[in-house]
RNA sequence: UGGGAGAUCGUUCAAUGGUAGGACAGCAGACUCUGACUCUGCUUAUCGGGGUUCGAGUCCCUGUCUCCCAGCCA
């Protein structure tokens, strides 16, 4: 049976559509610089998993490279140790690893560089460009100055280069308790750009390093840290999100001012989806609050998650290769992502028949005791995917939406007096309804025609329909977990999570029923449930419990014309 | 009201001074043993006002709107 969760890692062969980044690289190619390489970078901060807004920076990022003939690497961004975390680290480069892309044998750290950080450092402080600032934390803030007001130079900043030296120095041997200095790049208080108001470079701080332990005391920061970071790794295209434009000054006086190799920082318009949230902090607290059973709970957008409710690396790639890259931040639709996942999945889904919401259905004229079997094919339109046997007898399940006793104007499917097809099956006509005290239908009758075996009528008849179906006798329970939305459709603009959480976005059915064919299917083993949706094996599955996500749902013409009638 | 960035069909991305095009969504139809898939057709856009030009979405001026920035986070 074919399985594909980590295995599926061919390359998108989509041919990628012009971008302002690509002429940009085109640009540069034809003019020699960088001798003409492409070296972009990945490079995540390690405090959270990966989410479908990291996959657009990642087949940026690995994509263009390839295009172009380049390379990319994987880069932990790891200069905050408070926040990083080693499950963080593994769980990126197996989802990174997982969406299909290749780093070789460059993965790097900014931890790697941080004692070059270090002497660099000690050579900004010699040229005169940074000093030891033992302003407070809430000082620093308050002498930053406003919008119209440029800010306040510190009492410090004309300190000697031998005393800053000699205190940077002693700030890396733990002479002074955490957030008493920082060294501060020497810059412009009165810039417009709050960036280049003297930032910080160094702050103190005793927390274990994921990586380097207790070896520091003293961390870079971000700005400070990255375009080293991409310089020392000889990056040519260092691609970013649009929140970073304010930045790219700092990042190019560092580099400058030390005489190295200078990337180009290109900024692109962040991921944004209707109705998803592509927060890393807010995904957080969603975990942590115990919204969501974890990181890779299906309704998460994280790489894990979705992986987990049963998308592919494929649909994702060719959903970050057909949202385009823009500096205009847009918010794309949800119903985008959806076209891609059907996409892949029609082609690839094994199909099969199971009913999610059951309603006995009897056979009047079936002879009691009896089976048969019926074949089918595992997919319409892939012969090569084989078929598989169907059991058939006389007490069956069908889904309870297919059947009204009442039948909606131009109702196509079963009810008394209507004759439908029973896929691959017989044809059958409703001849009435067993109901409990409430009134509810509990057993639909129907009789067969014997003649209609396989599914067609010699005499050329017609049915409106054709409807799902399995043996009551043969059939596996099976639980389905149905997902919708995690946010709310008009969720409040609230930092209350709570009341942006859809209550439905998680229905059990643990009564449901699969054609037997299904069992002992692998976790993450990708069905179609006909004329029902897209389903994968979840994790929790068990020979004995088959446990399956709905993916995502098939288009449904009749949902439409029934919400209109409305 | 300082600085940075952006504005093209409902959404999103193209069009690089020369016929505004694709995808998704929507609508209508064909096909169908999945109201799925597939196929056919259709609707809909250059933020406003000036200017340059034979010709402007593209260049210039001006206005409007939206997003980002005052962490010892990234």
């Amino acid at each position: 049976m074919p399985t594909d969760g980590l295995n599926e890692t061919t390359a998108t062969s989509e041919t990628a559509p012009s971008n302002f980044i690509r002429d940009i690289i085109i640009r540069d190619i034809q003019n020699g610089k960088n001798d003409g390489r492409v070296h972009t970078r990945f490079p995540p901060e390690p405090n959270g998993y990966l989410h479908i807004g990291h996959a657009k920076s990642i087949c940026l990022n690995f994509g263009l490279a390839k295009d172009f003939g380049g390379k990319c690497n994987l880069r932990f961004d790891d200069t905050n140790p408070s926040k990083e975390e080693t499950e963080y680290v593994d769980s990126i480069i197996k989802d990174v690893r997982w969406l299909g892309f290749d780093w070789e044998d460059r993965i790097f750290y900014a931890s790697d560089y941080f004692e070059q950080l270090f002497q660099w450092a000690v050579q900004l402080i010699k040229q005169g460009q940074a000093y030891v600032c033992d302003l407070t934390a809430d000082q620093v803030r308050e002498t930053r100055g406003t919008t119209t007001e440029p800010g306040i130079e510190s009492p410090y900043r004309n300190r000697s280069v031998e005393e800053n030296l000699d205190l940077f120095h002693r700030m890396r041997a733990g002479e002074f308790p955490d957030g008493s200095r920082t060294l501060r790049s020497k810059i412009d208080m009165a810039s417009p750009n709050f960036n280049m108001r003297d930032p910080v470079m160094y702050r103190i701080l005793r927390a274990e390093h994921h990586r380097t332990g207790n070896d520091w005391l003293i961390y870079p920061m971000y700005d400070y840290a990255h375009g080293e970071c991409d310089s020392i790794e000889g990056i040519t295209h260092s691609i970013c999100t649009l929140e970073f434009e304010d930045h790219r000054p700092l990042y190019d006086w560092y580099v400058k001012s030390l005489g190295i190799h200078q990337p180009q920082q290109i900024e692109f318009d962040r991921l944004n989806i209707t109705n998803t949230m592509l927060s890393k902090r807010k995904l957080l607290l969603l975990v942590q609050k115990g919204f969501v059973s974890g990181w890779d709970d299906p309704r998460m957008p994280t790489l894990s998650g979705i992986r987990r409710r049963g998308y592919t690396p494929e649909a994702i790639r060719n959903f970050c290769g057909s949202i385009g890259v823009s500096k205009s931040n847009g918010v794309i639709e949800l119903a985008l992502l959806e076209h891609h996942i059907r996409e892949d999945l029609n082609k690839r889904a094994r199909r099969v028949m199971a009913v999610i919401d059951p309603i006995k259905v009897v056979i009047d004229n079936y002879p009691e005791g009896q089976t048969e079997e019926h074949i089918a094919p595992n997919h319409p339109d892939a012969p090569e995917m084989g078929e598989r046997a169907v059991p058939f007898s006389k007490v069956l399940y069908i889904e309870r939406d297919d059947f009204r006793e009442v039948p909606p104007p131009k109702y196509p499917r079963l009810y008394p007096g209507q004759e439908v097809r029973l896929r691959y099956a017989y044809f059958v006509k409703c001849v009435g309804v067993e109901k409990d005290e409430n009134g509810e239908v509990t057993v639909v009758h129907c009789t067969y025609d014997p003649a209609s075996r396989g599914g067609d009528s010699p005499d050329g008849r017609k049915v409106k329909s054709t409807i799902h179906w399995v043996s009551a006798e043969h059939a596996l329970n099976f639980e389905a977990r149905l997902y919708e939305n995690l946010l709310l459709e008009d969720a409040p603009q609230s930092e209350d999570l709570a009341t942006q959480l859809n209550p439905n976005s998680l229905v059990v059915k643990a009564n449901a029923k699969i054609e037997p064919s299904a069992k002992g299917s692998a976790p993450n083993t990708h069905f179609q449930f006909e004329r029902v949706g897209y389903f994968n094996v979840d994790l929790d599955s068990t020979d004995e419990k088959l446990v399956c996500n709905r993916t995502v749902q098939l288009r449904d013409a009749w949902a439409k014309i029934e919400k209109k009638a409305k």
